[in-house]
DNA sequence: TCAATGACCTGCC
DNA sequence: GGGCAGGCCATTG
């Protein structure tokens, strides 16, 4: 069994990614920037990979890009830009349109 | 224990 | 402005 500390970690990941405002987005970086790891950005994508089954909108995390990196991890992969375009988010090629202006920073915004 | 992998980020060419 | 390579952190085999 993983120790309390890890369990700490993937449960901020879940809970920030619960208080994304609909109709925005932020970036793995952000978040592990948030949670005090800038370089463990890789480890958010992984606590993702465990968000399938929560009440993790996973969909609204990208890559400082704005690119769906993770939608291949969804089922099915489609649904991730059809969530985000539902919440008035534009997608095209993969990529978020307006991404400067959708942006969340929860570091910033949360606070 | 060591080596390889990954839903990433930053810097350099 | 776009593309390539290196680096960080944690997990898994």
């Amino acid at each position: 069994m993983p120790s309390v500390d890890k369990n700490r970690f993937f449960e901020d990941v879940y809970e920030l990614a619960s208080l994304i405002p609909k109709g925005r987005v932020t970036s793995y970086g952000a978040i592990a920037e948030y949670l005090g790891s800038k370089r463990s950005a890789r480890m958010v994508g992984w606590a993702m990979n465990g968000s399938h089954g929560k009440n993790v909108p996973a969909h609204r995390v990208v890559n400082r890009s704005g690119m769906l990196s993770g939608k291949a991890h969804f089922q099915p992969p489609s649904l991730m830009q059809k969530l985000l375009e539902s919440e008035g988010i534009e997608i095209k090629d993969d990529q978020v349109q307006n991404f400067q202006s959708v942006f969340w920073d929860p570091s910033k915004e949360l606070l």
